[in-house]
RNA sequence: GCCCCGGUAGCCCAACGGCAGAGGCAGCGGUCUCAAACUCCGUACGGUGUGGGUUCAAAUCCCACCCGGGGCACCA
């Protein structure tokens, strides 16, 4: 404990009376905490048998159903966990331990996701080893987590930085690269099944030749481009001044990388990719089948980003160019063109005269930030290129401009431009004066509303409209020789029209086009996985065998990345791993003797370990697979006991964490995970079926006159206001972290309170998805709560049981069957805190009937302590033991309720006239419709309220109320 | 700008469309004490962000707006 800490419950005052001995306070919570943390310890109460594999244990896995929840495990940083951590993890703590106790086979764990760049940062500035401090890191969080009394099974405890971890995640990267995705099963098939439909011609190859007309370079890129993993040039962000590459998520608003705030460039590197694309409709399509919040579903429809539409393609003097278009209906006015000043044809489109201010333009648009260029309040701007490009559908010129609106990553990276229908057209077509031709008629209310006389074909005029028409309308304007879409009067017959001609007339197809961009795999970094390929002489990628990983991290002497000037952005990155000759060149037998070999030089992102660590808690020790496949099958298979392909589809049947993974973790694992099920290593096809997102724990942090954070702890609340050393400061609320000094640890609740009030504050301040206020000073209920329970079941200054045989009174009995009900109600919806007010009104009537008959009934207590149990489990464990049991309450059965005890016998009714409550009615439970009216009508102060009137309606709703209406 | 989530007592939060209050903190009164802390007992406080609507009945359902938190943002 700190020194600082004020421990009254424990003060010795020569002068007045002593704390009890036993009383429940911090050190005898600390006392009783560590006992039984040791002692779980020594019996692996928490070590979940399988049923096959290494940790086999067939007969304790009987017939129970089986339960895997998870929690998001941790980045192991430097700072250790403040409160806010702790929240989810102790809410699957709760779960898994009630589950425990309603018969299943839970299998609960942590590990570390401890490969990354701050561990790098911080080697790099220390000069000590990453996996020095990382190691360090882990110890100390384990410590932390430790004192919470978590149910883990610590066997299964996996860092993503372990050789026999990072050993299985190059497996799978392999499993990966040699893979290809057969568009018409639509699954992931290894690459050897390309390679022999290639050769028996039922796989054309990429440009058609016959594969015996192939020589060997060709194959090999035939192959190659069709694989899961590839190697494509590809703009990153290059940071010089960290000498690594970024990922998106880890440069700020306004380009500059987040740790270090170095300028960040966009360069084309030749680099890792996975092809994810392939998998956005699946991964789509089977968000419809998980347990998952809608608004995480929601993000991740977004960010994969599907739009239906069609592809088509503009004759211009530089050759075809193909656009996307969500609405082909609209072809007939697309009067101009514009791409993006990324386009490769826009050199060749620019006419002599209008080069020069193409040329500035494009350099204007390259130093315009991400944030400027997508500010859409902005006024278009854009340059005309000199060239037209023919409409397909009716002929006519149409003029091609370049503008920064137009993306190169979204579609082809040119559009038509339809100003009649399209807001953002119709915004450039007005700014630069090209023609409007209306295509559509708009309803007469569109133009009401807008103050506008209504106009009717002929008398269409945009010229007048404020803003493009956007929605059904009758179609004008819209015909040629064979195509005629006049008077179709809904966008869906429009665009199949449309769809249909462009067909067939080879101007374009009906076409999907997604958000999603293929994952870029590789990083320039130290402290991350070894790829487990090496370069031929060829400098082509070759996979190593299986009989070859791990490919172990070299110990290197100085792991810093090159040193370069920040604002350096054309010389290439040198990866850390460039410097070790020794390990980057080798001489390998791959199957065609010795050879010389140079290995990859990048390593994974930290993205990597995520994709699949829930798989090894299954079978951490396997060392014939990443999971046995009977492993698998029995803690993540299908629950209807189906293949996963329709209907359930398998996985983790909890997994706790936050909301800011929804799409990237959350993706990148899902995706793997079906690379996996298709070649038939899982028979889940989704990694985790139920998702629940806890809030975060917030804080109040205080600013000085100055500005200046001062330290949360210190600060006092006077009169509404409050101050730090006499000096008045402003609060605000956000987030825990160093910088606004409000960190409080939980090492500083243990000390103060225990690990089960703790647990208890934690899980009753809110609903778990709910985000809440940190209130050190709240705290103190959950110990005061825990203290009575103490006292109602354990003398304070000698030790003595207080519990009785005597059975308790009707009301009481009543009252625990009634909560029982109810508890275990809000434990199977993860509502704790509810739970927790039921316990403490439990606890609160014991305690007043114990007052009274000088003890605590047994009926009661036992029921109590197991429910208990999940929600503070040493405290539980401690009153268990000290009843006679001999064994840990861990498997007991939660109490069921008896339904009998939870009818009352009576029921009081609120009779009342005109919604107001008047008075109210006891009536016997059985009391039919008739009888309530009756009563109620007879009851004088209804006789007195009504003076004389007649009820118009009388509604007696059984078991609730009586409302007269007069 | 668009889309989510939320607004109930001084604070954190409960409440199948049916008596606004389960629980905790803080407050107040008492108990204990020479006094205090701790303990225990008791207790006040709001009509549910605002304005409409539906209903016999609205915190709850619908519409609009205000405030707070989060996500997306020229995606053709």
């Amino acid at each position: 404990m700190s020194a600082s800490t004020p421990d009254h419950t424990l003060s010795d005052s020569t002068t007045g009376g002593e704390n009890p001995r036993l009383r429940y306070n911090a050190s005898l919570a600390q006392d009783i905490e560590q006992r039984w943390q040791d002692q779980w310890e020594l019996d692996g109460t928490y070590e979940a048998p399988n049923p096959a594999g290494p940790l086999a244990e067939p007969e304790k896995v009987a017939d129970r159903p089986k339960l895997f929840v998870l929690d998001m495990f941790p980045y192991p940083s430097g700072a250790g966990l403040h409160v806010g951590h702790p929240l989810g993890y102790i809410a699957t703590d709760v779960y898994a331990r009630y589950k425990r106790m309603t018969g299943y086979n839970v299998l609960h764990a942590l590990g570390y996701d401890s490969f990354g760049l701050p561990a790098e940062q911080h080697a790099i500035a220390t000069g000590v080893h990453p996996r020095v401090n990382t190691e360090a890191n882990v110890a100390n969080m384990r410590r932390q987590l430790r004192r919470l009394g978590l149910g883990h099974d610590a066997r299964r405890s996996v860092s993503t930085t372990d050789e026999n971890f990072y050993r299985w995640t190059q497996w799978i990267f392999l499993k990966v690269f040699n893979s290809w995705y057969d568009e018409t099963e639509k699954r992931a098939r290894p690459i050897t099944e390309l390679e022999q439909g290639y050769a028996n011609g039922s796989i054309a190859t990429p440009d058609g030749r016959a594969w015996a007309d192939l020589n060997t370079t060709e194959r090999r890129s035939a192959i190659d481009a069709r694989r899961l993993a590839y190697l494509s040039e590809a703009p990153v962000n290059w940071c010089p001044g960290l000498g690594t590459i970024l990922a998106n998520e880890e440069v700020t608003a306004d380009g500059r990388s987040d740790i270090g705030n170095y300028p960040v460039f966009k360069k084309s590197m030749r680099q890792w990719t996975m092809r994810i694309t392939t998998y956005a409709d699946r991964l789509l399509d089977d968000l419809e089948r998980l347990d998952w919040p809608e608004p995480i579903k929601l993000m991740q429809r977004n960010w994969i980003g599907r739009s239906e539409g069609a592809r088509v393609h503009f004759a211009t003097p530089a050759g075809d160019m193909t656009v996307f278009t969500t609405r082909p209906d609209t072809l007939f006015g697309a009067t101009f063109m514009v791409i993006s000043p990324e386009h490769p044809l826009v050199d060749a489109l620019t006419t002599e005269e209008n080069r020069q201010a193409i040329q500035d333009y494009r350099v204007a648009a390259t130093a315009k930030n991400q944030f400027d260029r997508t500010d859409d309040t902005k006024e278009k701007t854009g340059v005309f290129t000199g060239t037209y490009a023919t409409n397909p559908v009716n002929g006519a010129p149409v003029p091609v401009w370049v503008a920064d609106y137009v993306l190169m990553g979204y579609g082809t990276g040119a559009i038509m431009a339809v100003p009649c229908g399209d807001q953002r057209d119709f915004d450039f077509a007005r700014r630069f004066s090209l023609p409007i031709p209306a295509i559509q008629q708009p309803p007469a209310e569109w133009f009401t509303s807008r103050e506008l006389e209504v106009q009717q074909g002929s008398q269409v005029d945009t010229s007048t409209w404020p803003e493009a028409f956007i929605g059904d309308g009758v179609y004008i304007n819209s015909s040629n020789d064979d195509l005629n879409l006049d008077g179709l009067t809904s966008v869906a017959e429009g665009k199949s029209a449309m769809n249909a001609w462009l067909e067939e007339h080879g101007r374009g197809n009906a076409n999907i086009n997604f958000k999603l961009r293929d994952w870029l795999f590789s990083r320039q970094r130290y402290w991350g996985e070894p790829f487990p390929i090496v370069y031929d002489e060829d400098d082509q990628p070759v996979s190593l065998p299986d009989s070859m990983l791990p490919v172990l991290l070299p110990e290197l002497e100085d792991f810093k990345p090159q040193a370069l000037d920040p604002n350096d952005d054309v010389t290439d990155p040198i990866p850390p791993l460039a410097r070790s000759t020794e390990w980057r060149e080798v001489v390998l037998d791959l199957g065609d003797g010795p050879k010389k070999y140079r290995r990859e030089i990048n390593v994974m992102p930290q993205w990597a370990g995520s994709c699949w660590y829930e798989l090894r808690y299954l079978d951490p020790t396997n060392t014939e697979n990443f999971v046995d496949p009977a492993v698998e099958k029995y803690w993540m298979g299908p629950a209807d006991g189906g293949d996963g392909k329709t209907g359930h589809t398998g996985g983790v049947d909890l997994y706790v964490g936050g909301v800011e993974h929804a799409v990237l973790h959350l993706l990148y694992a899902r995706f793997w995970h079906k690379i996996l099920f298709d070649l038939g290593h899982v028979s889940s096809s989704e990694p985790f079926y139920r998702l629940f997102n806890q809030g975060y724990v917030q804080a109040f942090a205080f600013r000085d006159p100055r500005g200046q954070p001062v330290p949360a702890s210190d600060v006092e609340e006077r009169d509404g206001a409050y101050w730090y050393e006499g000096e008045k400061v402003s609060r605000e609320y956000g987030k825990m972290g160093k910088s606004l000094k409000n960190i409080v640890t939980p090492d500083e609740m243990y000390d103060e309170y225990g690990a089960d009030t703790f647990r208890l504050y934690e899980m009753s301040s809110g609903p778990l998805e709910a985000s809440r206020p940190w209130n050190t000073r709240d705290v103190i209920g959950m110990q005061r709560f825990l203290q009575r329970v103490w006292r109602n079941l354990v003398d304070e200054d000698t030790g003595r049981s207080l519990v009785i045989d005597a059975p308790p009174s009707e009301e009481l009995r009543k009252l625990m069957h009634r909560m029982i009900e109810g508890i275990r109600a809000d434990m199977d919806a993860l509502r704790f805190n509810t739970a927790i007010a039921k316990l403490i009104q439990l606890n609160n009537a014991l305690t007043q009937e114990s007052a009274a008959v000088g003890g605590s009934p047994r009926e009661v207590v036992i029921p109590m302590i197991q429910m208990l149990s999940p929600l503070c489990p040493h405290i539980a464990e401690e009153l268990w033991q000290r009843l006679g049991h001999d064994h840990t309450v861990t498997f007991v059965p939660f109490p069921v309720a008896d339904q009998s005890l939870l009818v009352e016998e009576t029921i009081e009714y609120p009779v009342q006239i005109n919604g107001k409550v008047r008075t109210r009615l006891t009536v016997p439970n059985e009391a039919d419709q008739a009888t309530i009216q009756a009563l109620a009508l007879a009851d004088e102060k209804v006789i007195a309220a009504l003076d004389g009137e007649v009820p118009k309606k009388i509604i007696v709703i059984p078991g609730r109320m009586v409302n007269l209406v007069v």
